[in-house]
DNA sequence: GGAAGTTTATTAAGGTCTTTACAAAACCTC
DNA sequence: GAGGTTTTGTAAAGACCTTAATAAACTTCC
């Protein structure tokens, strides 16, 4: 956006490549005929001829020979596609309990994915997962570590997008002290991100829904973690933007030492079975008087129309809601969107939610669940690394 | 961002011109000789040449033939600048006790405004009062109504930016039923853009810090309202982000009918003086007890180390802090910059408010107290009919 | 099996724009 | 008034896109 400085003639042939290879991108994995870059990208045939071949010579796109179906009579088109291979990105989910890597083509598609669980979440330990991590789903995709073309890690805590360093991570002892950011650019030629987890969910979440507007996206499970994307681009604020753990809900919260939050004391997975069991004690009649309770149990009593675990429920979703409520009028997003254990809860907690904040605010965004599985995390990720190459195409 | 059609020679010619154009704008309002320009365009000669006389010709830009001072012998420079009266812009604040326009020249200079206080806030005399306005600060300018490139209206309430509609406004009765949009649009010909008051006092508040970054701009009066720039841009979400006013506090509030929210009934200008009115009547010792109580007394008395007077500062920075504090975590703002009337309260209500996010977020924003004087919210509207103007150059 | 028709690729000429290079102008200083 | 300096102005060259015309390759129909 800053300054467009010396601009001629070549940076027509760049524009037009860039529009070439958009377009043959948004084509995703189906092979794109010639004339029909022509029609998508308004250029004419001959310059886009010039933009293809470059492109080709740069290894960006290849030709598919074999035009086999589906002719209406005519010259046989020449088609072309993304050559995915080309500059494959790597994804890095470092979770507390797992770690977990993929790595995309850049039409976005999963040439490999690994997940591991770690028995002991010490920093030390999780580091020689990475590494291990690393390693094996290199192998399954067939790559050498230079070849990455971009590499993006999701890790719990508040990290300096900047140097890479994290700030703050409770949930994983030692964490702090270890220099990820530097001890994969040692491994990897291309540049490495380190990125918050919820960001990075945040970012996944956005992409599916696409179009432009504004998402708040909640990853909620033990702990809570939200990230902003505004117009598909993620909101970073000062560095900690989205930690609404750290929010405090009305009423009294338990003191713990554990660095979390106090909303995450009072809301999250534990503490909401922790409220079921006090409540069960003193209702013997709920269902949830018998067997273990976890949270998806008390989610699952309230859906079957258990009134002690609606009453649960209902005081979860209050106080989620009344927390979130002023960060909702601030920014008026168009969905507020949750993932992580607690979604599972489904459309119990959900209507609850959103008729909280219906009271709450002025214009209530739409509550939903994450359609995105397990890997929300590493999707964001890979996403984001895919982001970063092609925003520095004329490499 | 989208597509980028049709790249041919003559896009280039533009994109060079418009860059120019940039630097001449960014000297403001001094001549800039045309070495500078190429100089700073990074262009060559004949280029800057070729497209400052396209500019000339345009009207956007004139010669300064009297090459008067500083010369360092050479032949004379020939030097050009901004031709302010090119495209000047209309600014409005339409407030429920006054009325303000200005209209600002290409290069941000005033060449007009007037004030005038409305003395019933009804609907159908605002309007009367606006036409009257306008009409005065066009003649003061010298300008025709035609002639205006690009118009911005401030008004207390929630607008539909697509449309103009003004969806919600309390504080002037009948306000909504009126199309200031469609009104405004019939007399002139340019584009007439209808924004809330704080949106757009947000906006001239983070065009003073200049920068990239997150800025949250609260205006404080009897009412609250507060506007989101994130780096240079106004965040307006699905339409009625910043409605800071409606945030629930911690604690009860008083009832009331007239549409103000509920931190507007907690902490608004009346609700201050009222609250220290009814601690001056429990505490004699206060210097408060005596003559008439407004909130610019109750700061002063605080600033003066009045035990009492403190004591209600204390609690409205405390509510006001818990307030927007989940805000301030989601968001992580750079700063919060106060304005309107409560903001003269100065140093004493800054320090407590200050400390109070300091317990309630993790990475605590600075907190500022607005240097625009009253007209800041007109400066925001005509910052963005300026931004207008300029986004759409190649007209 | 050949001709017509259709779709696409290729090639050549023309125009616009920037760049490079050079010459002219205007002023100051000595 | 000569020399120097800074700037403007002009012409030729290079790069790129576009229009238009031509050639190619394949299907379909007769």
């Amino acid at each position: 956006m800053g300054d467009e400085r010396a601009v001629g003639t070549p940076v027509l042939r760049r524009l037009n490549t860039a529009s070439v290879l958009r377009a043959v991108r948004d084509c995703a994995p189906d092979p794109v005929r010639l004339a029909e870059l022509v029609k998508l990208t308004g250029l004419t045939r001959p310059t886009v001829g010039q933009a293809v071949e470059d492109l080709v010579e740069a290894g960006w796109v290849q030709h598919h020979h074999p035009a086999a179906a589906s002719r209406k009579g005519g010259r046989p088109a020449v088609r072309v596609s993304l050559r995915g291979r080309a500059a494959p990105v790597l994804g890095l989910d470092v979770g507390p309990h797992t770690v977990s890597a993929g790595i995309d083509d850049l039409a976005g598609r999963r040439l490999a994915a690994v997940r591991r669980s770690v028995d002991h979440n010490r920093a030390s330990r999780l580091l020689t997962v990475v590494d291990a991590v690393i390693a094996r789903v290199l192998e399954e995709a067939g790559f050498d570590a230079d070849e990455i073309a971009a590499v993006v890690v999701a890790t719990p805590g508040i990290v300096d997008s900047g140097s890479g360093r994290i700030l703050l991570a409770p949930s994983v002892s030692g964490w702090t002290s270890v220099n990820l950011s530097d001890h994969l650019r040692d491994r990897f030629r291309c540049p490495v991100r380190v990125e918050n987890d919820a960001n990075l969910a945040a970012l996944a979440v956005a992409r599916e829904r696409a179009g432009p507007g504004t998402l708040l996206a909640v990853q909620w499970g033990e702990r809570l973690g939200a990230g902003v994307v505004i117009d598909g681009r993620l909101h970073r604020g000062t560095g900690a933007a989205g930690e609404i753990g750290f929010i405090r809900p009305p009423g009294r919260v338990p003191d713990t030492d554990d660095g979390r939050g106090p909303l995450e004391r009072a809301i999250g997975a534990e503490a909401i079975t922790e409220q079921a069991r006090r409540a069960a004690r003193t209702h013997p009649e709920s269902v949830l008087r018998d067997g273990p309770i976890d949270a998806a149990a008390v989610f699952a009593a309230a859906a079957t129309g258990d009134a002690v675990a609606e009453r649960v429920v209902d005081d979860v979703a209050r106080t989620f809601a009344h927390a979130i409520a002023p960060a909702v009028l601030v920014l008026a997003p168009d969905a507020v969107v949750i993932g992580g254990g607690v979604a599972r809860a489904g459309p119990v907690l959900l209507a609850a939610i959103t008729r909280h904040l219906a009271d709450l605010t002025l214009t209530p965004p739409d509550v939903g669940i994450s359609g995105l599985a397990e890997d929300t995390i590493l999707t964001g990720a890979l996403r984001m690394a895919l982001d970063e190459v092609w925003h520095q195409l004329p490499a």
